[in-house]
DNA sequence: TATGAATGAGCGTTCATTCAT
DNA sequence: GATGAATGAACGCTCATTCAT
């Protein structure tokens, strides 16, 4: 069988959801490379087969899981933007924090993922499916980054949309220099206080100097 | 037979740094679940079961990677210090930037392999020698922010301190949310600018907002 | 369900015509074992399933081809043996002859095959099937060389009929020990020329000495 | 570890010849995509992993298997030849047709399994130990001829060499064309007397013919 | 009868690890 | 301490076969 391909890592086809679905609750639980395909089958209730069906391998999962579950993120912001206005600048940056802490607090997973693009995924991902989601998601952006700004002159739509990828890149960023005094989660005997990173707080509060610099520079 | 610690991670034995020198070499060529102990014993020139005299696994090498490539990294910085006078806030700010531009452009790998950690590294390298490793950055660091403040009233250090784990994080962040428009350095055919990161300029310029941040709050 | 066995192996069946020769195609470009059903199906844009409705396996596609081929080679002398007039053992040592040549240029691939009798095909193929297929072929041998000899006295037709069967041996032998200066195409350094073997003029030159044996001897 | 191959395809190793030994023994036994690396493995007695230390996959075997047995023939050949003395044309034939009889006596499978030479072997196989154990072959001829004929004039060494490979042809197509009254050894009920091949008789005869050919042309 | 998604047993192969030398 | 051949558990993946549609 053809690898399904008309949407995007069959991003609608159930038994694909399953799949992905199945890997992204064990990495929460396992170490990458500890993640077998009989695994991730007998969590999702599917044959190991039909996982080849779907996916050309475990890269190529994980890669779809980070694709789609960013997709769905950015489909979030959509929707709450159709129902609210952003009046100013002020208004716009209180927006895209709002979006950080979601992202944050909601996506971990799918932003720590991004760290194993380099050295593992797109190695071995399907790069035709890879950019077909990448460009999904850049297309996603552009429209958000539209309809945010639409009542706001002065704005550049080109710095509002790179700043998407700049909080990812602090929020990926801080997940993993984050419990440097810990290994597997087990607490040093040192404590090493400034070694501690509070997420959440200090990603949001690093993206904000950042749209600071972009949206209110002299 | 123990594995050699009495040295963390065999820092200074020649065996055991041909080995990291070799899987260092590796990780710049090839995914790393595709890198095997065979290679990386073939690239550094000792039977394969030498390997294992110093390191655990290959998890374990690159946790070694990491940390005695960061502690390098701190020792230099120490060298630089010795040599120089900081006087005030903004020459500090300005010799903590130095040190961001010398660790985006000589040690991105030491910083990238940080990506690992939370997904393959910690569950399988040696939590002991991590921690000894850990333990021996976070006294460096502790060292050089002392010198680097001590002509300078009015600085939290624990701040600096702190700062040195956010500059990780902001680069580490960068590179892994850079060249969102390539995969396997293949370039897409949609151009996609705004996706596009300059990781030099962009680490830099975010960090320099942390900096003043702290260093210069009202 | 049956397998269709009406007429040995569905041989006037269109769908099975198509996949046999798919089959035959693809043995001509792949290794035996890498011709996989999938593929034969896709070549002979069939569903796989259905190709069960006709064939059990793989082995019994080919076993199919090898009896349907040889089948219609004969069927082929048949026709010309009832347009021409053999009068006595040179012109039936010609016309054999001829044959041999047509055999061996139109129907390598169907001699070839039968080179994995042994050690592939008997062992799956469909036996009934096979039976079937070999005993009709066995009849057909037999009306040729009826009508072959009808105008020649003093020959012996069970000698004419076992020649049928040299004649395949001789060829096929030659297939198999054809090219040894070659493996896959590619010839070797060093020269072998008496390694070397015209298939064509030497299985003909050694059926002749065998007709010769069976048809002069003194 | 290097595949071995000081001597082509580990022929003196004690292992890598328990694992000839065991697919040899396999082969008569089971059909060739019947038998598995795992049952090559238990029947050697050496466990799975260190077939592949002397083999690339089960054609390599195979195709090891063909070259060193047949190698292993024209040794004894040479080693009959320095015991005896060949005078004329008449010791000549009468020399070879005895080697043909050895060989498809005693090499049957040796011979057969080059039936899978075009199908399976070579496309898998090592083409680098493949072409030095031909080689080697080749040389083997050459001094067995150079031997065999060093007392008679008027010989043209290059035909004597080409025989040695039509003797292998012929052999290999009897026993790819014998036994078609049979499927796996059972018998059609259809008795068809002239199908059947005595394959040492009809080689010896058919090779005896070609040796005339050759030696005592007119 | 044709289809092709789902299946899952079983394959070849890998490779970290051991241990006799 | 260094070696590297042998190991064998465990992996990804294949693909013939099934069967609901």
């Amino acid at each position: 069988m053809e690898i399904e391909n008309s949407n995007s890592y069959g991003r609608k086809n159930p038994r694909a959801l399953k799949i992905r679905k199945a890997a992204y609750e064990l990495i929460t639980e396992v170490p990458f490379e500890d993640i077998t395909m009989t695994a991730i089958a007998e969590r999702a209730g599917v044959a190991k087969g039909t996982i080849f069906n779907y996916f050309r391998n475990k890269e190529d999962i994980f890669m779809a899981i980070s694709l789609t579950g960013y997709q769905y993120f950015c489909e979030e912001i959509e929707k709450q933007l159709a129902e609210i206005e952003i009046k100013d600048k002020v208004e716009l940056k209180q927006f895209l924090l709002e979006q950080t802490q979601t992202l944050v607090q909601e996506y971990q997973i799918i932003i720590l993922i991004n760290s194993l693009r380099r050295f593992s995924l797109e190695a071995h991902a399907d790069p035709i499916q890879t950019e077909e989601g990448r460009t999904r998601i850049f297309l996603l952006i552009n429209n958000i980054v539209k309809e945010a700004v639409k009542n706001i002159p002065d704005v550049d739509l080109s710095e509002i949309r790179h700043a998407f990828i700049i909080q990812g890149a602090i929020l990926n960023g801080m997940l993993n220099f984050g419990n440097l005094d810990q290994v597997n989660n087990i607490q040093f005997n040192m404590a090493m206080p400034d070694m501690v990173v509070n997420v959440v707080d200090e990603s949001i509060n690093l993206f904000s100097l950042y749209l600071d610099s972009i949206l209110f520079k002299k």
